[in-house]
DNA sequence: CAGTGGTCTAGACCACGCA
DNA sequence: GCGTGGTCTAGACCACTGA
């Protein structure tokens, strides 16, 4: 692990046992540079990392500071950048389940080529997966992603874990993506599926997911029981 | 402006002009560091601007690569982060209006208090707003702030502008935020002011912003017109 | 093993905040 | 004007990719 991020993270854990405090000033950065016996340079690449992850501001020609939030922040692992979740209202040690209802192969229609950047004869597969949790239906997804770039998709993998085969088997990780949410009234598919009445909003999640190239792996348009999910966002200014 | 900033705008402009194509390698960092007359050091800062702005990726011991998606970004300015937009489904001239339902100065109750980070006897601004556009209402803020955070908050100010007065009459600027986004039922008083039926949704977001210094200054639920908002994130890896 | 990016240093100068 | 953070350099060494 590089130096700057062994600083970064032991003054995380100073932040976490109160060495110092909220709202308080760090030492300045030739001080913290004596100390760790290394260069300002690589104390300022450590502050920027915890800058970026909320934990502390820095005003040129006065200090760094610990923001007054920090130790909400300060407990997980440093992570730069948002955290974007989707939370269910249910315990953790809930099952669950996937029900596979549709899964083919066939070609993409427009508004599917111009998000995932393919040809007309570019084959995708197109699948649509009801997720259960703790025997509750909370979501019914809509999915399509091109044959060439994920391989070998099965019924089995639909039932188990798309993102888990994609990253295990295929070794392909990825984070990027763009998100657009609405509420939306149910279709009669979510009606049957999602155990919802005409009255039931639906939370509407469309999706690209992007790989490290830039390429869009996935478009999805995702329906969640209103009383069942939510979404987290948390923008930080870097 | 730094030499960094200056050298990414002018890649950014080579990848916007197609000197250099998606999917394309970019010259190492040595021979960018030559024709700019400059440190690797600082080409890599630059490299990094563009990197977090989701243009370019980086292998090590390979080099770095334009993204296939690039050209989507780099039309506006440089951004590193996310773009966090809420979009109405309505043109832009359209005339932008609010209505103040509720204003008064009050006590804050206990989630209040936990969201805001403050006491008791804290007191606080409480709104209720109506938004309007193009002469039709979109959307019914709920918005609590401290006032001792945000001095001289008027009625008059609320029919206005309250980020405008807060930015240019306070000189406060603020970007961090914590939202979680959640489909609903319309309540009695959306019903009434949204003009919506008791089947149409609600898209509820429950917003707390904060200052540069980590302190809360405004916690809102905000309940829109499923019809004329949706809201947009991008999620970049850095 | 050659090419390339990631990290690190010591020192310099500049820009800004603040008294 | 002093203290502080932001930028920049030239060179070094390490870590990784890929032929």
């Amino acid at each position: 692990m590089p130096k700057y991020k062994e600083i970064a993270e032991i003054i995380k854990e100073r932040i976490n046992t109160h060495v110092y405090t909220v709202d308080e000033k760090l030492p300045d950065q030739q001080t913290l540079a004596k100390e760790f016996a290394t260069s300002r340079v690589t104390i300022k690449k450590a502050l920027d990392l915890l800058r970026a992850a909320g934990l502390l501001y820095t005003i040129q020609g006065s200090g760094s500071y610990i923001k007054r939030n920090a130790l909400m922040k300060a407990q997980t692992s440093i992570q730069i950048g948002h955290n974007v979740g989707l939370t269910t209202a249910v315990q953790k040690e809930a099952q669950l389940d996937n029900k596979v209802i549709t899964f083919t192969v066939r070609f993409p229609d427009e508004k599917e080529r111009r998000h995932l950047l393919i040809d007309r004869e570019t084959p995708v597969y197109f699948y649509q997966r009801l997720r259960i949790i703790g025997g509750k239906p909370y979501s019914l997804e809509n999915t399509v992603m091109p044959v060439h770039l994920i391989k070998g998709i099965t019924e089995e993998v639909l039932n188990d874990s798309v993102y888990r085969y994609i990253r295990e088997e295929l070794g392909i990780i990825f984070k990027d993506n763009r998100q657009i949410v609405r509420a939306s009234k149910p279709t009669a598919l979510d009606q049957v599926h999602l155990d919802c009445k005409e009255t039931d909003p639906v939370l509407e999640v469309e999706k690209i997911m992007y790989l490290t190239t830039g390429t869009p792996v996935e478009y999805s348009i995702v329906h969640h029981r209103y009383d069942m999910v939510e979404m987290l966002f948390e923008n930080q200014d870097h």
